[in-house]
DNA sequence: TTTAGTTAGTTAGCAAAGCTAAATATATTC
DNA sequence: GAATATATTTAGCTTTGCTAACTAACTAAA
């Protein structure tokens, strides 16, 4: 470790600059993993551990999934997911049935209540990011939406088009 | 909770549309989200957890800190700090030593190990990105870049003036 | 300069969250 | 219907996180 003036910077010029492309990879994810760190304070209040939260989350968000779909969007192992399902059951959050088709299979959904739990908690961490937008000046609000566009295509594809029926 | 067609798509329309920072903070939040979800299956070949990573990352990236400043860092108790700190030094990656003004101190800082490892780590991730951005067209690659200018004043204030500069 | 108070980190011991291996319950195939 | 395959669970262990209590080192007051 012998750099003269110090660490790294936070991001790019590192090394060598390698392309425009690599440069903006690694501003979005510093960019991101800033945001997250942020937002993530806003979650004492809800009373779940990240853990659960997060598995909540993706219950709400995709709709009735199978356990192994969880285990796999979480990135979590088979039997973690169970113990987070259960528990998460336990608190009146989710419920899980088995699909009548292949009763090896358990379908875990979102109650009414975890869907309101995890509501609140988002909004309270969207608030968080809004109050800051909302300091921008309406061309820079235009300019980070056309990212995003661009940004949904590459990092969530068709992403909201799992729905899904609930309430049904 | 009579939503008709199934539980509320991922991120926008929920209940009603508030504002557009709201909005646009709704998308932002659930892009860093994915973005990260996705990197983060890069990080299995670094053979560090994921708490370990992450505090690595830290030591490499904000230079030489306390652990005071470490544990704020990453949001958890000095005592956590404690046993991340004591295991990347049992594994070469990291070194501490007392402040000498004032010995309650400790300073962490990574060692040349340490820091090659988590780079090779982030340049996987960050290709991942990459490799997606890399098929953009130019104006939408700077459009991209235009939103990080932007967000990074407000996700990472002066962010990068903590350690040192380097090459800026 | 001792004594009391404060601050930074560590140690102890417990709960939550993760893993692998093995078990169970259903399907599927031959 | 016996063997094989798949989805989840159970058992048991390791890691990560916490609070409470302790130690070491600095600071202030008398």
């Amino acid at each position: 470790m012998k750099r003269a003036r110090g660490p790294a910077p936070a991001t790019a010029p590192r090394a060598a600059r390698r392309s425009p492309s690599h440069d903006a990879a690694d501003r979005l994810h510093s960019a991101a993993i800033h945001l997250l760190r942020r937002v993530r304070r806003e979650d004492a209040g809800s009373g779940l551990s990240a853990p659960h939260l997060s598995a909540l989350s993706v219950i709400v968000f995709r709709g009735p999934l199978t356990l192994g779909e969880l285990a796999h969007a979480e990135q979590v192992r088979p039997p973690t997911i169970t113990r987070i399902v259960a528990a998460l059951e336990a608190s009146g959050l989710a419920t899980r049935s088995a699909r009548p088709t292949d009763r090896r299979i358990t379908i875990v959904s979102a109650t009414a209540k975890g869907a309101r739990l995890l509501d609140e908690g988002r909004r309270r961490r969207i608030a968080a990011i809004a109050d800051e937008l909302a300091r921008l000046q309406r061309r820079d609000l235009a300019t980070i939406e056309r990212a995003l566009d661009l940004l949904e295509r590459i990092v969530g594809p068709p992403q909201r088009a799992v729905p899904a029926r609930n309430a049904s």
